[in-house]
DNA sequence: CTTACTCGATAGTTTCACTATCTATATTGG
DNA sequence: CCAATATAGATAGTGAAACTATCGAGTAAG
């Protein structure tokens, strides 16, 4: 397949692969010559992934982290997790208050070299926002949060394939990014159902014409 | 206070400063002559939710919506959630698979015109990328996404304050964007935490020296 | 009255994700 | 075999977004 041909199979534009394979996100394809490559179906499925992160809302820089955690998988399945999320993390700039943060992750069961810093740096920096904006959690929505994102990681970790390595890798590292947009969706409606029961918006009632 | 004192008091350089009033983000000041105003408390106040939507990744245009929002709230309860969501969710451009996102929400207890179709497409719009990518979301998982979510906005609701209406209006519009990035964080550690007790990652023992 | 500050307008900067152009080479249809 | 078309790789340009800097004219304070 050349890239003309990737491009009409893919619908991304062959300017737009030409700087994918400039920025490492897809694979060079096989050179036959000086100037001519043939690309085959895993630069197909490399740009749906790319496609998919990007319009997620990944930058390219991450992305590119993303797909080396892909390619590049470490041993262990808890590893991988811990790459998959580094590679979609902020490096720390500022100082922030860990101790909060810290308090959270225990309620989570989290216990001190469990995992990353960063990842502790990434409650720390939300709580920093929320808490900066004047805004305040009430315990009880805070400890629902907590109760929350446990049950769905413990489905998520219980779920990971086990038979073949590759299953695994992709889905640790594609579910952990690509799940985020569809979670803020899913809260937003939820939202919407469970402020329609309890203030009982009218609008809600089938209309009748 | 004049701008250099709220600049300081803020930490917002002037021209920036300058650039949210430019961007009707934050209001004048009260005028004392042509070239000349003060600022007070309100305004400091202000900056400050602005920042922490702008580093909780919002953009001018939809910070802009959130705090028209706030300014201007609409009488109901249910409307003013509709008025933040709709705030943060790009307009609809390409054509959307909304059957499997009303699915999912109907599981959610929602039913037709519930609410804005915005809400749902953003839905729609997050399974489309987790679809394209190739990644299959396995029954039980979606389950304890539905189960989760519902719980936490069951909780976010069950806590609107109801005593005064802008003590509402704060934590129902900010409370929808803010919460966001904190939620993620989380379920990045419980995931982390999840994973460790599933394969028993050897870091995670106390290390002694 | 001079020095510093302010408003408002305008223009410049940086980053990001593309997008377009150009040259030398390769392939392909007639 | 040769002209039309396509390709790789390099380089430069684009447009949006979020600032940032400069300027001229008008205060304000010591």
């Amino acid at each position: 397949m050349r890239i003309s041909e990737l491009s009409a199979e893919s619908g991304v534009p062959v300017a737009t692969i030409k700087y994918y394979l400039r920025e490492d996100l897809l694979p060079e394809g096989a050179r036959t010559s000086a100037t001519q490559a043939t690309y085959g179906e895993p630069h197909i499925e490399r740009l749906r992934v790319i496609r998919a992160l990007i319009e997620a809302g990944v930058s390219v820089a991450e992305t590119r982290r993303v797909l080396a955690a892909l390619d590049d998988p470490p041993t262990s399945p808890h590893d991988l997790l811990g790459a998959a999320h580094a590679a979609v993390l902020p490096a720390t700039g500022e100082a922030l208050d860990t101790a909060a943060a810290e308090a959270l992750a225990v309620r989570l069961g989290w216990q001190p070299g469990m995992c990353d810093d960063q990842i502790l740096a990434g409650v720390a920096r939300a709580l920093q926002g929320v808490q900066r904006a004047g805004f305040e959690i009430p315990d009880a929505v805070m400890s629902a949060y907590l109760e929350s994102v446990r049950t769905l990681a413990r489905a998520e970790i219980a779920n990971v394939p086990t038979d073949s390595p590759e299953a695994a890798v992709r889905y640790v590292v594609l579910g952990s990014v690509l799940i985020e947009p569809l979670l803020l969706a899913l809260r937003r409606v939820a939202e919407q159902v469970a402020s329609a029961e309890r203030f009982g918006d009218p609008a809600a009632a089938d209309p009748e014409p």
